[in-house]
RNA sequence: CGGGGCGUAGCGCAGUCCGGUAGCGCGCUUGGUUUGGGACCAAGAAGUCGGAGGUUCGAAUCCUCUCGCCCCGACCA
């Protein structure tokens, strides 16, 4: 018997330490805080890669690559932007055994070096927009490190993006949101969340708007799930980026950029999984379909072999592997597999071979039924989709009973104490970031989003008791 | 950066108090019996005890220094 996954109601940390372990998705690396991603998670990553490519690029946004190693006086040029990433910056200081005259930074975002690159590339109207983005890692100097959720290097994809006007831009910076990742996250991650905008302390250092996808996982804590900004003139007057318009006048530029990292992984899984370990949402599915050749007492493997070889070229629509190892007995295999979270699985044995079937078992639900090898992909097709719509309202329904109206502050009080995360607190809040900061010292809790769909009413400020006219989205968060 | 914990075989650990030639479980290899929900028997392979210095006839064990990682708190995607 192997040794028991840490529940999940019992210890959530310890549950998510383990999965990421043992489904071979992750493992630490070398270098304090960095992360090697193992062919298992790399495939999923991989696929979450392919979904959102095409969606950025039917918004016609065009893949690049920019340096790692960025000046440091670029970084220094927006003067918010450097503020909020100095503690997190690696520097290069030494090449080749020599002090070097200017140190390097090791890439924390692009803004500064595009910026400083496509300022000659733009001189007209015409220029515009310029669409780029950039699959990479950045690195941020961290402390205290979780695999996929927060490393000092993480994989993840960068736009940016100028637009001649504000207007546009912002429409940029939302149309990514909601038909990248919005997209992207309710019909392939099968995770619900809230969209809305950050509040001043919160957005991107240097942006005039940042929008966010905020997801609530199992243990009650809130996941940012990507962000999309809206630099506004911004970086266009630090690097005096401007362009001639159609009457021949100089105008800055806007420029928008957005961005989803493997932190998603996290979310994913944390969204998703259970006792038994993980539950890959089908449509990204590193494996969607796992096919358990059952050899019969005495018989001969090769025609079970040959039957499962036959189903997987059936099913050559779909991520599907044959288990034909025979160190294992299937039961472990089972075990093995719903760990890893493939979300379908197929046995097969012999006296499914003679009555032209295979069992089908569902990895969210538990459930097994016989198949005729006739229905097999249309079944197949059917259970996967059922799965997904599965995840999602599992996830939703959780989201919804672990969302609250608050309209105290002993109540919000009362819901942020103690250690584990306190769901999602819709309360009103004046505006002011002097109360901002004192609820988040005094309950850990933050303003995850100002949701777009805030419903307008009149109300008092949780804390301070000031007019408010919505309620905003607080939470602990990752 | 503060607090805690841990470095002994691929993984998880015991051994450290009280010094005496390195041990257990899992995994791995080979052979055999098994196989529809975490199989069993037998035989094997595998460790500079995180590193450096010291004490000692003798150090995983005692002393000094050091390096690394994990967990918990403040900051962040």
């Amino acid at each position: 018997m192997a040794d028991q996954l840490t529940p999940r109601s019992e210890n959530f940390a310890e549950w998510y330490n383990q999965i990421v372990q043992r489904a071979d998705l992750a493992d630490y690396g070398a270098a304090k805080g960095t992360m090697i991603i193992k062919p298992y998670g790399y495939a999923l990553w991989e696929n979450i890669q392919a979904y959102l490519d095409k969606r950025f690029k039917l918004h016609d946004a065009k893949n690049a690559f920019f340096p790692t190693f960025i000046p440091l006086s670029y970084i220094q040029k927006e003067k918010e932007h450097v503020e909020g990433f100095a503690p997190n910056l690696w520097l290069v200081t030494v090449g080749g055994g020599e002090q070097l005259e200017e140190p390097y930074a090791v890439r924390p975002t692009s803004e500064t070096t595009i910026n400083m690159t496509v300022r000659d590339w733009i001189h007209s109207y015409r220029d515009l927009p310029l669409l780029l983005n950039l699959w990479n890692s950045c690195f941020r100097y961290e402390l205290r490190t979780r695999l996929f959720l927060r490393t000092s290097e993480f994989l993840w994809q960068e736009g940016h993006t100028f637009h001649a006007t504000w207007d546009e831009c912002n429409q940029y910076a939302l149309d990514i949101l909601n038909d990248a990742y919005l997209d992207f996250y309710t019909n392939a991650a099968a995770m619900p969340s809230v969209a809305g905008r950050k509040s001043e302390k919160e957005k991107f250092p240097g942006a005039d708007i940042t929008y966010t996808l905020e997801a609530l996982m199992g243990d009650g804590r809130a996941l940012q799930s990507c962000t999309s900004h809206n630099l506004g003139h911004n970086f266009a007057k630090s690097f005096d980026i401007r362009y001639l318009d159609r009457n021949n006048e100089l105008q800055y530029i806007a420029s928008a950029s957005w961005g989803l990292s493997t932190r998603a992984i996290g979310g994913i899984l944390m969204t998703h999984g259970d006792d038994k370990g993980l539950l890959m949402p089908p449509r990204i599915a590193p494996t969607q379909i796992v096919i358990v050749p059952i050899l019969g007492k005495r018989g001969d493997p090769a025609p079970v072999i040959e039957a499962a070889k036959r189903l997987k070229r059936d099913l050559s629509d779909y991520r599907v592997e044959i288990d034909a190892r025979d160190s294992v007995t299937p039961g472990f295999k089972f075990n093995d597999w719903e760990m890893r979270g493939v979300p379908l699985r197929i046995e097969i044995g012999p006296k499914d071979i003679e009555k032209n079937q295979v069992v089908m078992a569902r990895r969210d639900t538990g459930e097994k039924k016989f198949v005729p090898i006739a229905n097999l992909l249309s079944e197949a097709k059917q259970l996967l989709d059922h799965i997904h719509d599965t995840l999602y309202a599992r996830a939703k329904k959780f989201q919804d009973d672990n969302t609250f109206v608050v309209d105290t502050y002993a109540e919000f009080q009362e819901r942020t104490a103690g250690e584990g995360g306190a769901g999602f607190l819709m309360a009103h809040w004046c505006g002011d970031r002097t109360c901002e900061e004192a609820i988040q010292r005094e309950t850990k809790a933050t303003i995850r989003c100002i949701p777009f769909d805030q419903v307008q009413e009149i109300g008092k400020c949780i804390r301070c008791g000031s007019e408010s006219e919505g309620r905003v989205v607080f939470a602990k968060a990752y």
